[in-house]
DNA sequence: CAGCACTCGGGTAATTAGGGGT
DNA sequence: AATGTCCTAATTACCCGAGTGC
């Protein structure tokens, strides 16, 4: 039954991943807007975020942010 | 929404944990800092614990250490 | 269309980190 | 070696009203 996602890319809300760090969703907007959460917006205005990135940062993997 | 958890598992923040224990917050970091406490970090830096180690410890079931 | 939970902003308290000293 | 306390700076948590998502 595998359902076609044409490229769709698993994406969590901020409760989702505020409750995966222990956090208010608050907090993880302000990781956001200070670019240490990759964040895609709805045409609304709110935010998603990559599930795969989550994880990793969790996993506490460093990530690459434009590195020289 | 209810947000549902992706494979989250439950952490507890250093005043929970100190007050579990009866100890100052900081005692708390020392712990994580010599390596007798699993801590995960905020993007912020803040650390969190894992419930069910905090519990073990607390039952005194000794947890896996290198010992000389 | 209506309704409710969630998220968006901003602003202000409360925790936490870190070093240092008892 | 191990805690508790004092300090400052940084991060995080809760307050509000308005808009979005489903």
């Amino acid at each position: 039954m595998t359902a076609r996602t044409p490229e769709a890319e698993p994406l969590l809300t901020p409760a989702e991943v505020a409750s995966m760090f222990r956090v208010d969703p608050k907090t993880v907007t302000r990781w956001a807007k200070a670019g240490k959460l990759t964040s895609i917006r709805t045409l609304g205005g709110h935010r998603r975020y990559r599930e795969a990135e989550v994880r990793a940062l969790l996993a506490g993997i460093p990530q690459q942010r434009s590195e020289a």
